[in-house]
DNA sequence: GAAAAATTCTATAGGTTTATAGACAAAGAA
DNA sequence: TTCTTTGTCTATAAACCTATAGAATTTTTC
């Protein structure tokens, strides 16, 4: 299946790219469980026994999906986290880093964040430990913004980081259904929610509103 | 199956909760299609055949199951919406309530949340209704906070609404992994963050932090 | 304790699914 | 052209899974 030849790869995986991609919208339409090969070879048109060409078994086939859902996340708050600039505009930076994959790949990032709990126990362990590294990384950003005094210094940032991950994966359910949502909008209006309450709040108690 | 007699029925259904108790807690493990009849009939040491004298399908025991996991939620958000109180206040019961269930019906909770979509298509319906309902309630409560003046004018109740019930929802997976995590802490930490978040802010822009 | 109801059992039909083996075809490289 | 690589096909084994039928057993009611 790899050529050991030194040179000679012309186009190497164009088409396995395609048999991915079907696989992932499969994947994500039915649920890992719920989707067979054969659902997988109906939308490329070919046979249900081609697809073995491409991957050794169905759960091999989730283990590259999720790693290609997974991809650039860690990375991209790595970034968000060492750059410069107010904690709360890193916020920002990590919710639009945290929504945008699903721009261009919304079936990995859906499959990744929903079906990777089938995946078998040793890959499942890796990407368990992907994503608290991804969650510490948010965290580390949110306890900076403590230490810098920007942040309120009773702030839960392990919950908060939760909360905001939670609140960003959520996204996946509605993001192309409800009407005249964006990644910029939904990071903006995800960001005023959480940093005012975060911020260190020099704001009265909360006032008893009357009728 | 169905007792015509005018008055007998001493136990209804002892048995039948915990044949539903186990289906719950297998599909939430494993996935409703990843779970097998026999999974579920190993849970309780009798035979795979032996279920179907308690449902017709096991498609019909997703739908118990999802139907339990949904149960009085628009009831208890529908309570907060009509009680008196500040709309901080109402935010916070709602929290509490969204949480609560996870406390004694943790794994109806969760197919409710993870499996709902593999119900047949009109029980999909049905519990989609239902959803929407919840969160337009939610929504509404929201929606009153702006109108009593005590969130501000331009908060987008919808999206803050999905942004809380995802806050919510994602709870469930961490919610017996993270230590010391309560519902009380958790709703008091989740009101914080978005409560000052929606709140009118009488509070100064952003600040820049010098280093 | 006898009748009725509730619960579980054995056995199995019938369908679906994953995966393998090996042939066939096309297209580029030598 | 001939060889090699790539991709697809047919056919099928083997496992698994849902659901039904009807008998047997236990529990409850009278």
């Amino acid at each position: 299946m790899k050529a050991a030849t030194v040179r000679s790869r012309p186009n190497p995986r164009r088409r396995s790219a395609e048999i991915l991609a079907a696989a992932a919208q499969v994947f994500a339409e039915r649920g890992f469980h719920g989707a067979s090969t054969q659902d997988i070879a109906d939308v490329l048109g070919i046979r249900q026994a081609s697809l073995y060409y491409y991957f050794d078994s169905k759960e091999a086939a989730l283990e590259e999906v999720c790693a290609r859902g997974a991809e650039g996340y860690a990375e991209a708050a790595a970034a968000v986290a060492a750059s410069t600039g107010t904690a709360a505009d890193k916020v920002y930076r990590l919710i639009d880093a945290h929504l945008s994959p699903m721009l261009d790949r919304a079936a990995f990032v859906m499959v990744f964040q929903r079906e990777r709990r089938y995946l078998p126990k040793d890959s499942r362990r890796r990407v368990g430990r992907f994503s608290r590294n991804y969650e510490r990384i948010v965290e580390s950003v949110l306890k900076a913004g403590v230490a810098a005094g920007e942040f309120r210094r009773d702030l839960d940032c392990r919950l908060c980081a939760l909360a905001l991950l939670g609140m960003g994966n959520a996204a996946t359910h509605w993001f192309n259904k409800e009407p005249g949502v964006t990644v910029e909008r939904l990071a903006t209006e995800f960001t005023r929610l959480l940093v005012d309450g975060m911020t260190k709040a020099p704001r009265p108690p909360l006032r008893r509103v009357a009728a």
